[in-house]
RNA sequence: GGUGCGUUAGUUCAGUAGGUUAGAAUACAUGCCUGUCACGCAUGGGGUCACGGGUUCGAGUCCCGUACGCACCGCCA
């Protein structure tokens, strides 16, 4: 027997038993005479004590202990003489009887602790020592956590957990599709899924009535803090049902998921945002709810006045950034900078403080009257000690989206974006298509099954871009955490949408006709959602990056650097997969 | 495809205006130490300053390029 204890359980209630823990060293105190090794294991420290006195060999032995070498000791649990209030078994310690080195170790590349990783190149190539560090251990216990109170919130609802395949076929709408050689099939691939999206739809023909998986996905697209190339989808399907019956569902589980991990209780219904309104409101899809800060529209207000960068703007908005009147020249033009980066690319800021006797003094005060920046005030609805930040520019959407930029950023300069709490919202009604200027045709926003809201259907013809989508996401934090939508069950009206979307209807069939042939056999209404499980729970560990969170992540060029892939094959395996590799410039 | 930041001891970092033999902490090794828990003290080993080129009497330091890492834009139905 290796144990009869963890290195976290023992208490003071236990002194006196004889037992024996199995884990690595964590770090050794030679005191002369006794000697301190604390043992260490997923479930904690314990201190054990070699005494010179007792057993010198013993103690000799275990002086020559290195970190992370795997031991095994046996001993008499004792009271420590002096306790340690900051470790749980800080009350207790073992006096060691018995050592067994089940294993040396090599001097780690970094130290296993919580405070050092050896840089994130090194953490990943030595991915299993940074495991061993608790606060990166405790990510994947959050993780597991999650997908248990998953399965029992689905499972309480009715949903089966089905498995779809991971070799499917390639599809051409949407990210890049990781491909797979078939061996058996010379010159064909198979795709590895985006996600499982119209395999569940088939099983909502087939009546599984209520699907879930817990499911790998795979895009081959760039990789950022949030994006990784394979990444876990809760993947949910529902049959007759409409949005109103998935968001209230799914909006229990978030409750459930926030209750039972977080111990937060959302008694409120989530805000259901139109897209239009965030896009209005927010400049964004996916607003961050935990601070105010919404845009004004100022084109009444300051046009006309003889400034021509807001006489010639087709879109002026401000947000009020409350008691940041303080804010100094430098700040501002820091704020400014940082509007004007290429990646934000606004031309400027304007900016107006309120001061204490409610005057306003703004960075273009010669064009405008005192009179003016009152109006200004009254619009902004700002009190004395506010600061007024305002972008123009001539497109509207594109200036609102630099103002969500300038928001977001203002945001986290106030600290009104706290990690601890938590604002949750449905985005609800967006537009079902978006013009695609590389492509220069319409695509769809969500997917192309997606239901075109009812009462926009006569549109499809005459005004496509208008129509609006029974599609929805779940935003938290300004964290988009999943989304999903009503689909098409009718082969006719998929057929009209890939139209729209300038499919042949050669092409429709060829790529989509299982899906389109399924339809003519009695499709129920469905629709369905999935959330983004490594987004969920970065959200919940307060991660910067979902890379933590993943047991074996990829690095930002898409590589395992500890498996050392991907890698070139050998020619042998090429032959076999009739490949031949043509590197271009 | 693009932008920015970074790369100095095993690790985390400092390195002044371009000037002798590149430092600190920690880790590692050895010794001392009987109540430590980031133990302490002493001694010691450890560097192709990412790589290539350039400027200069002289480059860790300035310039150009490359590689790698991170963040971001594009992209991600």
């Amino acid at each position: 027997m290796y144990r009869t204890k963890t290195c976290g359980e023992l208490r003071l209630a236990d002194a006196g038993q004889t037992v024996t823990i199995s884990g690595w060293v964590q770090r050794i105190r030679k005191m002369g005479g006794m000697t301190f090794v604390d043992i260490r294991d997923r479930y904690g420290i314990t201190q054990v004590v070699f005494n010179n006195e007792t057993d010198a060999t013993l103690c000799e032995e275990a002086n020559h202990l290195g970190r992370e070498y795997v031991v095994q000791i046996t001993g008499k649990v004792s009271e420590r003489y002096a306790k340690n209030p900051e470790m749980p078994t800080g009350d207790i310690e073992i006096e060691a009887s018995s050592l067994n080195v089940l294993n040396r170790s090599e001097v780690p590349p970094f130290t296993i602790e919580d405070e050092s990783d050896g840089g994130d190149d090194i953490r990943m190539k030595y991915r299993y020592l940074d495991l061993r560090r608790p606060c990166v251990r405790r990510n994947l216990e959050l993780r597991h956590r999650m997908t248990m109170e998953v399965r029992r919130y689905l499972d309480s609802k009715g949903f089966l957990e089905i498995e779809t395949p991971m070799l499917v076929g390639s599809t051409p709408e949407g990210a890049r599709d990781f491909v797979v050689p078939s061996r058996m099939n010379p010159g064909q691939f198979y795709a590895l899924p985006q996600s499982p999206q119209t395999l569940k739809q088939l099983l909502m023909v087939s009546g599984m009535d209520r699907y879930f998986q817990i499911v790998k996905c795979f895009r081959d697209e760039d990789l950022r803090a949030d994006r990784q190339p394979e990444f876990t989808q809760i993947d949910c399907e529902m049959s007759f049902v409409n949005q109103d019956d998935i968001i209230n569902l799914f909006e229990g589980m978030a409750k459930h998921l926030f209750k039972e991990l977080r111990g937060v209780e959302l008694t409120e219904p989530f805000i259901r945002m139109p897209w239009a309104d965030a896009m209005r409101l927010y400049g964004s899809d996916k607003p961050d709810l935990r601070f105010g800060m919404t845009f004004v529209e100022l084109m009444d207000v300051l046009k006309g006045h003889g400034f021509s960068v807001f006489d010639n703007a087709a879109y002026i908005g401000g947000i009020c950034a409350t008691g940041a009147a303080s804010y100094t020249r430098k700040q501002l033009d820091q704020l400014t900078e940082y509007v004007k980066r290429p990646q934000i690319g606004a031309k400027g800021m304007v900016y107006a403080r309120v001061e204490a006797d409610g005057n306003v003094k703004s960075s273009v005060d010669k064009f405008y009257s005192q009179e003016v920046l009152q109006q200004l005030k009254k619009a902004m609805d700002a009190q004395p000690g506010d600061l007024i930040l305002i972008l123009s520019g001539d497109d509207a959407m594109k200036t609102r989206k630099q103002l969500c930029e300038l928001r977001l950023e203002m945001g986290r300069q106030l600290g009104l974006r706290d990690k601890n709490k938590f604002a949750c919202l449905w985005v609800v009604d967006f537009p079902m298509f978006e013009w695609s200027d590389e492509e220069q045709r319409l695509m769809a926003m969500h997917h192309p099954f997606t239901h075109p809201k009812d009462e926009d259907i006569p549109l499809l013809d005459s005004d496509p871009a208008a129509v609006r989508a029974d599609a929805y996401d779940m935003v938290v934090n300004g964290v988009e955490v999943g989304g999903g939508s009503i689909r098409i069950h009718d082969s006719e009206l998929q057929a009209k949408m890939f139209e729209i979307l300038g499919f042949t209807p050669e092409k429709a069939q060829e790529q989509f006709g299982f899906l389109m042939n399924a339809f003519k056999f009695g499709a129920p209404p469905h629709g369905g959602l999935a959330y983004g499980l490594d987004r969920w729970v970065s959200l919940f560990a307060g991660l910067d990056s979902i890379r933590d969170c993943i047991a074996f992540p990829k690095n930002n060029s898409g590589r395992d650097v500890m498996l050392d892939a991907p890698a070139a094959l050998d020619q042998k395996q090429l032959d076999e997969l009739n490949l031949a590799i043509d590197i271009r410039e």
